[in-house]
DNA sequence: TGGGCGCACTAATGCGGTTTAGTGGATCAG
DNA sequence: CTGATCCACTAAACCGCATTAGTGCGCCCA
């Protein structure tokens, strides 16, 4: 006598086909079709006990077979090109892909996600999915201030929209963006209510666009606020608790250092808060911190963080029917996600 | 005159397909294919012109057609059940998926990756997977003490491989597993030998297959060094940051508290040298922190907390070799992963 | 009462590959 | 010189579904 678990290597359960049903309902496979796919030619009566047999024997259409006949691949795809390295702390992927998926799945459609090394990998890569038509569409998160992405996707005929591009974006691709500016303008309003003149930003990627537009923000809230330009500096990083530990060193080692710090991710923040403990400097009365994106991570720190809230899953959601509505045939567009609120918490105060 | 993504979008480029090579270099479909999947039944020159012509065409197997005709899909599947509450930070996942990616991708297979909220829907999403034939296999991650995947995937004979699983198997399904007890017995030498003699450990989610081995393996090496077991306690959590906070605070309310903590996640960790720091307990004086699994966030922290370091994407990596295995029709395995090193940093010392 | 029409359904075709069953010509042994 | 064998290649069937082009039948209206 063999295993169970050899018994169903050895005869694995055959996936009804609509052959099954047809034979079963005494239809023909067109007729099954038909009354599975909401279409006409068939009679409520009909279409209602092809419908129970279809459900008794459990059968799913065969996405390979759909998909060849002209239909979607039932699948959408995002790829993260970040070296392995730069891999750490980020819950923003994993709550952005649960968002869209929540979206997705209501579509029936999956999700292929890739991590990658680098862009071109990326490109290789839709170009191949695009090749093997599997899929209909995609994501591109991550966008750079000069991105091939769009116009190899638009070129590809690959339908895609950009999660979190610019507010006048490629006019050929859909995109979901945060309004980086007014997010920026409500951290400067606490800072600056709070009484700081002198602030610096540890922002993240130089090459990302949302990099190069919250630095443009800070420097044109700073400037409506009468700030000394001097005093309001931005340095880019790789996102990554070394880079972001290293740049506050240096920022704390100026002559004039400044009284805040807006940190791009809440990795760097605490490894900011880190670096002031280790050097004696109270927060938030020798330094205040603030940073963009919250997570369980400024909440277990020392003070806890003030840090920009954003709905992340929310975001995810916006971005996935923004695709299915392209899949859809439907335009263009530009849709805004909400705006992140600030939650203040202990390290922020007055210098 | 229209934009050019207008353009692409109206007249999006052709897929070239076999019947475009065989066109192209003279030859039969047939030929073609026999060519390209290194099949007898064409010469050698007829071979290398054929591998020319697809190349210059870009062509790429349509993998919608490959899977129809018996073919694999070129897709493994892997589902994260998790509420979207706990999905915090966690660098482990995804540093898991880009090592199974690594490996995946020198086949030219697909990862399909989602996150649901529990065990029945993530049941639900492999018959559906297996019926849409959508993978050709499955990564089964977080195993429970009693688990229903192994036997459910092994009934509908869709081949899986469980990552992080026990020694001792269902005895139908490819494992691999790390060895839970020898890493505790790791950490409990560098505490023992530091002169901890009250232990606590505060562990992951009570119905997680390596949460009940990790407090087995604490009981186990505790007897062995002559612990007193009550003094060695362990309690369970659903890995969040709140929930170790609160373990933390209940442990240390404790009539005789530990000297010593060993926290299931590095977020738990973190969360409970915050408290400990609240208390103005100091760290490892007061009390040693050691924390499962290492992240940026180990390194931030104040004291630096010391972790066990385990190699993740090569246990991702290792797990997608085993289901490549599996998918070639090799036997069933039990892998080992390689045994992770304590990583002493400052936030363990004597008591 | 019969031609036209609409309805419910079936037959046949195609999607892009893989695979099996031929086919024609060169080669070789007898 | 003939029949067997092998080789390179082609033709055709098939995977499971969607879709288009029929087909038979009842009903309505002239």
């Amino acid at each position: 006598m063999s295993a169970p678990g050899e018994a169903a290597r050895r005869k694995p359960a055959r996936r009804p086909t609509i052959k099954d049903i047809a034979r079963r309902a005494g239809v023909s496979e067109s007729a099954v079709s038909f009354a599975l796919n909401d279409r006409p030619g068939v009679s409520q009566d009909t279409r209602a006990r092809i419908r129970r047999v279809a459900q008794e024997l459990g059968w799913q259409a065969n996405s390979a077979a759909r998909a060849l006949s002209g239909e979607r691949a039932g699948c959408a795809g995002l790829v993260l090109a970040r070296p392995a390295r730069t891999l750490g702390v980020e819950s923003f992927f994993l709550q952005l892909v649960s968002g869209i998926q929540e979206v997705l799945s209501t579509r029936r459609t999956a999700l292929l996600f890739q991590v990658v090394e680098d862009l071109e990998t990326e490109c290789a890569l839709y170009r191949r999915w695009w090749a093997e038509r599997r899929v209909d569409g995609v994501l591109v998160v991550d966008p750079r201030t000069r991105d091939p992405r769009p116009q190899l996707l638009a070129s590809l005929g690959l339908p895609a929209v950009v999660v979190g591009g610019l507010a006048a974006p490629d006019p050929a691709t859909s995109t979901v963006w945060a309004d980086d500016a007014k997010a920026m303008a409500r951290v400067l309003d606490h800072l600056h209510g709070l009484g700081h003149r002198r602030i610096a930003h540890v922002a993240g990627m130089p090459d990302l666009a949302h990099t190069e537009r919250r630095i443009r923000s800070l420097r044109t809230e700073a400037d409506r606020r009468g700030l000394d330009a001097r005093h309001v500096r931005s340095v880019t990083t790789d996102y990554s608790d070394a880079e972001g530990a290293e740049a506050t060193r240096r920022i704390l080692d100026a002559a004039e250092p400044p009284t805040a710090v807006i940190y791009d991710n809440d990795v760097m923040a605490v490894a900011g808060a880190s670096v002031a403990a280790e050097r004696g400097i109270a927060v938030p009365g020798g330094l205040s911190i603030v940073a963009w994106d919250d997570s369980a991570l400024c909440r277990v720190t020392h003070p806890r963080l003030t840090a920009l809230v954003r709905d992340t899953p929310g975001f995810g959601r916006l971005a996935a029917q923004e695709l299915l509505a392209v899949l859809d045939g439907g335009p263009v567009r530009t849709v805004q996600g909400e705006l992140p609120h600030l939650e203040a918490r202990e390290s922020t105060g007055a210098p």
